[in-house]
DNA sequence: TTGTGTTTTATTGCCTCC
DNA sequence: GGAGGCAATAAAACACAA
C-alpha cells in the first residue's frame, strides 16, 4: 500500500469496521452532559463538565482513549497500528473523534490550555493535533460566517437596488409632471400679458383726445410706463424664466426651480408677478414638489443621471462579488 | 484505474499580548 | 522572549467522474 488511502474510502479497512461497532453505542450528545442523566445543558466548562471521550463510548469502565483502542484492538490488527504509527504521514481523524471535537468546539470556540490536555488524552492525540485542529476548525467556521455575511449583504444590496430603481421612476414621473405644470403655467402667464396689453391699447387710443394732464392721473400714467417696459422686456425675449436656452435649464429640468437660492428662482415671492391669491393657490399646489436638496449638497460627480449606485463609482461595486 | 477537484491535517512566518 | 492566534500554503487523504 504505497502512499495508499488507509482509512475510510471506499476500501474501508479494519478501521472502519471498528468505528461500525463503535458507533452504534451511545450518542455523541450524551458526552457533554454533566452529571444528571436528565440534564439537557451541554455546557462545556473546561475539565469539570467534560465527560471524557472513552466514559460515554467505551461502556467497558476502561480508562483506555479511543487511539488506545485502535492501537490495541483484540483483532490484533498489525497492519493498523504501523499505519497509525507511519512517521511523516497524515492521519485523519476518526469520525468520532472530529465529533467529538465539534462538540467541543461549539461549546467553545477557543482552547484553553487545559482543555487541550485534557481533551488530547482522551482522544489519543497530541495536544498540538487538538490545537491544529482547533486552528482550522476556526478558519474554516470564519470562511463560513463570512459567505453568510456575504449573502445577507447582497440580499440587502438587491433590495436597495429595487427601491432605487422605483424611485428613480418615480422622480422621472414627477419631473414629467413639473414639466406639464411649467408649460400650463406660462400659457396662463402669456394669456394674462395679452390681455394687459389689450388694455394697454385701448387705453393710449383714448389718449390722444385728451390731454395728459386732464385725462390721467400721475398714477395712471406710471401704471402704463410701467406695463410698457414689461412689455419691452418680453418682447426683446428676456424671459429667461423659462428659457431653455438659458444657463439654467439643464436636461430639459427648469434648475432654476430647483435652486431656490438663486436670484432666478422663479417661485420667489418679491418677484412673483401673480396676485396674493394666485401666489398662494400655486405655492399650495406647486411647491411641494420642488423641495429638492440643493444640488452643490450633492457629490454627483461620479454618478450617471438617475443611477442608482449610491455614488459610489461603479468599479466599487467589485465589493459585492467578491469570492473566497 | 486514473486524473482531477475538494477536504483535511500540518507547517511556516508574522503578529500581538503578557 | 515565549505562547498562542491567524493567514497562507503544502501535502496527504479522499471523492468521484470518465
Amino acid at each position: 500500500m504505497a502512499g495508499g488511502r488507509v482509512n475510510g474510502g471506499r476500501n474501508s479497512s479494519v478501521l472502519s469496521a471498528l468505528l461500525q461497532n463503535q458507533r452504534s453505542s451511545e450518542p455523541l450528545d450524551s458526552l457533554f452532559l454533566s452529571g444528571s442523566s436528565n440534564s439537557s445543558s451541554a455546557s462545556f466548562l473546561g475539565s469539570r463538565s467534560m465527560l471524557s471521550f472513552e466514559d460515554v463510548r467505551g461502556g467497558s469502565g476502561s480508562n483506555r482513549s479511543l487511539f488506545y483502542q485502535y492501537e490495541h484492538e483484540d483483532n490484533g490488527e498489525d497492519d493498523l497500528g504501523e499505519y497509525l504509527h507511519q512517521p511523516g504521514k497524515k492521519r485523519r481523524l476518526t469520525a468520532d473523534q472530529v465529533q467529538f471535537l465539534e462538540k467541543s468546539f461549539d461549546v467553545e470556540n477557543k482552547l484553553e490550555p487545559e482543555r487541550k490536555v485534557l481533551l488530547a488524552k482522551d482522544l489519543g492525540l497530541q495536544p498540538r493535533q487538538v490545537a491544529i485542529w482547533f486552528q482550522n476548525r476556526r478558519a474554516r467556521w470564519k470562511t463560513k460566517h463570512l459567505e453568510k455575511d456575504y449573502e445577507v449583504l447582497q440580499a440587502n444590496y438587491n433590495n436597495l437596488k429595487a427601491n432605487c430603481e422605483s424611485l428613480s421612476k418615480e422622480n422621472d414621473k414627477l419631473k414629467a409632471e413639473v414639466l406639464i405644470l411649467s408649460d400650463k403655467l406660462q400659457l396662463k402667464e402669456k394669456e394674462r400679458e395679452n390681455s394687459e396689453l389689450s388694455d394697454t391699447n385701448k387705453l393710449s387710443q383714448e389718449l390722444p383726445q385728451k390731454p395728459i394732464a386732464d385725462s390721467a392721473s400721475e398714477g395712471e400714467v406710471s401704471k402704463v410706463s410701467a406695463v410698457a417696459s414689461k412689455q419691452e422686456d418680453h418682447s426683446s425675449g428676456r424671459s429667461d424664466i423659462f428659457d431653455s436656452d438659458s444657463p439654467h435649464y439643464t436636461d430639459g429640468v427648469h434648475s432654476s426651480l430647483l435652486e431656490p437660492g438663486d436670484s432666478s428662482y422663479v417661485f420667489e415671492p418679491e418677484q412673483s408677478d401673480l396676485s396674493q391669491d394666485e401666489e398662494d393657490n400655486f405655492s399650495k399646489s406647486l411647491l411641494p414638489p420642488y423641495i429638492f436638496p440643493k444640488l452643490e449638497d450633492v457629490d454627483y460627480s461620479d454618478t450617471p443621471a438617475n443611477s442608482c449606485n449610491f455614488g459610489f463609482p461603479m468599479e466599487d461595486h467589485a465589493f459585492w462579488s467578491w469570492s473566497y
